[in-house]
DNA sequence: CGCGCTCTGAAAGTAAGTTTCATCCGTGGC
DNA sequence: GCCACGGATGAAACTTACTTTCAGAGCGCG
């Protein structure tokens, strides 16, 4: 009763090949040859059946039970499952990612999307990371209690400020956008103490945009300006900055990557501001969404 | 036929949890049950037996199986396997982050921002994991050979269709994009061989949006879907169908990480066509830049 | 109201995993 | 040299897990 031929395996997650390898000379001959496979390649291991791994050994399915129990194993199931999951750990850190910015000329579309997948996630999450809490705050709190919300913004930055707009307007807020620069500053002239002015201009040069957030403030309103570099023009004009963190990257998947990041920062005032006033805002929510579901079709689902 | 309820999941190593939550609702009730239970605790479920799972969600073994048919393995050990794998990976987060998705009521703003950029991030991430480039190529293709193309979305996704518009008409590309869906009713019907006709739609529900891109489908354009749900509506006038990977969330936040989502394949698709014709797509982007250099106040460089 | 449809689980059937046991083979005692 | 012993091994029996089949339930539709 003693002999138990078990060793405990159960505490250590992460280094079962190593405990399988370590374990390997005090194994029976034909256990080891099935211990081989499997240390060889753990993936297709946990891919075969009991039968096919005992036959690539060149023996019984009793034997790969008993090389299972030898190595703290209850069974052959658990075993490759436990294999799976080791070799999905250890599949990761080999895969050489063009982290860089830029995509090479003869970068097939997989690598592409590796490339703008990777830029792109980490342009949001470094975003989140350097953004002021702070700062955040304060803007929340202008535009909470703001009697009008005026967005501006110019061609891609347009997308977000309309976006941030609509994002206001669902949840009751008196917000506007503007898609031309006159119509803008004629807005812009008719705020005053107590409404807030939001410039989004990813270079923060932007001289429409600035001008329009210069008026705003002229007018007593409380500037907020979005941008990517923290010295730029626009923050000359802005009582509150607020910077994204899109790395310099070659037009190519650069702009979308700054939209992104404008994107998540709005994204961050938006819910700050509704969570702000849930009852309100859910009420209002609701109703929007109620409005669309007309346009909604189907259930859903499958083969129509 | 072409029409397999099977979803390819082969091609993506690491999305299969997000490939299942994306299929979630073209699921019937039963193996619905069964798919809540095995994207709540994967790893979890990998431990479990058919019987055992089956147990659990209240339903036979019979429909486990089938849900494994469903999302793409050949059986319950498959997807076995799979799961804990995919367990593995995604260990990572084992701080407490706020992953599910909603905030909670008396979080505050480092807590929000940290919340949704983690979600947002993911959302990337995922949807350029489970991407599948064979398809995006053949997109590709048809958008670097079409005569023209229409890009068509309502509400939030109008947004991205709109950006879609302005980065192919920036390299050169004859694309339009409608607000109105009478207007992009009436293009639709003047497209023909050759064009192209892109439907955005989170939910791919959206009917407008179906019923312009089926009229495109009628006129002999080749149709693509962009979505979060593999069988929704949109799919069946679609020629190519894109998906995104944005977790069912709440309308929170939730809005945000699929449009990120969907700028993000859009960009994977822009820079694709790009590349397609390197010289040409320069010249055109060079132009543009030029263009709106007048509106930059300064050396446009960060130091205002 | 009945037809056809999908969804579902019970049960039958098949394959996978596990145990048992007889055999083999090397070792050491007599 | 022969025999008893014990671990290693695989064949086969056995058990459990997985898969398929099928009939009934429920639902939408004409």
């Amino acid at each position: 009763m003693a002999k138990s031929p078990k060793i405990s395996a159960s505490h250590e997650p992460g280094g079962l090949i190593v405990h399988i390898s370590g374990l390997l000379p005090s194994l029976s001959p034909a256990e080891q040859r099935v211990a081989r496979l499997v240390v060889a390649d753990p993936a297709d291991a946990a891919r075969r059946t009991i039968t096919d791994l005992a036959t690539a050994a060149e023996t019984s399915e009793a034997t790969v039970i008993r090389f299972c129990r030898s190595v703290g194993m209850d069974g052959y199931p658990q075993l490759r499952i436990r294999l799976a999951a080791e070799a999905a750990r250890r599949v990761e850190p080999p895969d050489a990612r063009v982290v860089g910015g830029d995509i090479p000329p003869g970068a097939d579309l997989a690598q592409i999307i590796a490339t703008i997948a990777f830029n792109d996630a980490r342009a949001v999450e470094e975003t989140a990371e350097q953004l002021d809490p702070a700062v955040c705050e304060q803007v929340v709190e202008a535009i909470g209690a703001a009697g009008r919300i005026d967005v501006y913004g110019a061609g891609a930055s347009g997308f977000v400020a309309s976006d941030f707009q609509q994002k206001l307007h669902r949840i009751g807020r008196i917000a506007f956008y503007f898609p031309d620069v006159h119509t803008a500053l004629t807005s812009a002239a008719l705020l005053g103490r107590g409404d807030v002015a939001v410039g989004i201009s990813h270079t923060g040069t932007t001289s429409d945009v600035i001008e329009v957030l210069e008026q705003a403030r002229a007018r007593g309103a409380t500037t907020v300006a979005l941008t990517n570099f923290p010295r730029s023009p626009i923050t000359e004009v802005a009582d509150h900055v607020l910077t994204t963190a899109a790395r310099e990257t070659t037009y190519r998947s650069g702009a979308t990557a700054s939209r992104l990041a404008q994107l998540t920062v709005v994204d961050c005032l938006f819910v700050g501001v509704a969570a702000r006033s849930r009852a309100r805002t859910k009420k209002a929510l609701e109703a929007t969404a109620e409005a669309v579901q007309s346009h909604r079709v189907g259930p859903g689902r499958r083969q129509g």
